[in-house]
DNA sequence: AAATCATATTCCTATATGGGTATATGTCAA
DNA sequence: TTGACATATACCCATATAGGAATATGATTT
C-alpha cells in the first residue's frame, strides 16, 4: 500500500506546507483565486489543486463571485488537529521541572544510554537494486 | 515534484494514522518495541519502520535496555503542530455567534451561493490516457 | 561458539502525489 | 456571438511511500 490520499483527512491535507500557507492567508478574509496566486508566488494551477484537496477534506469553503471563486479557511476543520495535539500539551507544561533539573547538573547525558542521533544507514532506502 | 518525505517534518511524520497511534500509546511511558507490536496489532518491521521516522523528525527518544530498545514520545516535538492549530483555535471559539444566528433562522442557506460540496471529475485523476 | 530473543533493514511493488504545461470550462463584456 | 478574464482539469513524470516477506544485526544466555 501506498501513503494514504492527501485528500483522507486533515492531517494528511496539511502536511503539505504549501496548503498550510494557503490557510493561513485565507483565514481572516475569503478570497479569490488569483490573489493568492499573487501573494504567494505560486502558480495557479497548483493553487487551485490545493484549493481542491483543502475542500476535499472540508479545510476551506467556496463562494462564487462572478467569474471568480471565493475561498475562505474553515477553521472548524483545523479543531481534531488541535485536540490531538493538545493531549500531548500537558507533558511539554509539565517540562519545566526537566529544564530545572538540567540546569542543576543533576545527571551526565553522556553517561547512561540515552540516543537522539540517528544511525545512518548503509543504503538510503531508495529500493532498486538489480 | 513528488510528495514531501515523511521525514521532512513533524506534518508529514503524523499524517499516518498509525504513527500517531503509536505516540499516544508511548507518550505516557517508554515501551519496548514488541510491546507496540502486541498493543497496536501491527507487522514488526512496520513498527520499527514507523519508529524510525518518528525518530528522524524528533518525534519520539530511544534507550536501549539488554536486546530491547525502549521508545518514548518526545512532546515537545508535537509542539509546532499544536502552535499552528492554535492560531485557528481563536476562530472556532468566535463562532458561537454564527450559531446563534443560525438558531434565529438569520439566513437562509441555499438562498446564496454559499457551497460546500465537491463537484465530480470527469475521470478520477489517476493519469493515464493512452 | 551456538542457539535464541528483540529489532532493524533490505527488496519489491502498487499507489498517490506535486509541479509544469496545455487546455477545458464558466462567466461577463462588447 | 466573439473575446477576454478567472479557474479548474488533463497529462506526463520523478519520487516517496507503506505493507509484506525474508533476512541481517545486536545482545544475552547456555
Amino acid at each position: 500500500m501506498a501513503r494514504a490520499a492527501t485528500t483522507s483527512d486533515a492531517f494528511n491535507a496539511v502536511a503539505e506546507p504549501r496548503r498550510r500557507e494557503i490557510l493561513n492567508f485565507i483565514a481572516l478574509q475569503e478570497r479569490p483565486v488569483g490573489e493568492i496566486v499573487d501573494s504567494l508566488g505560486m502558480e495557479q494551477p497548483s493553487v487551485s489543486k490545493h484549493l481542491r484537496v483543502l475542500l476535499e477534506v472540508g479545510l476551506v469553503n467556496v463562494r462564487r463571485d462572478g467569474r471568480r471563486m471565493l475561498y475562505r479557511t474553515n477553521a472548524e476543520a483545523i479543531r481534531p488537529l488541535h485536540e490531538w495535539t493538545e493531549t500531548f500539551a500537558r507533558y511539554w507544561r509539565h517540562q519545566l521541572s526537566r529544564v530545572k533539573e538540567r540546569a542543576e547538573g543533576k545527571s551526565n547525558p553522556s553517561n547512561d544510554s540515552e540516543r537522539d542521533f540517528i544511525p545512518r544507514r548503509k543504503d538510503d532506502y531508495g529500493g532498486s537494486k538489480n
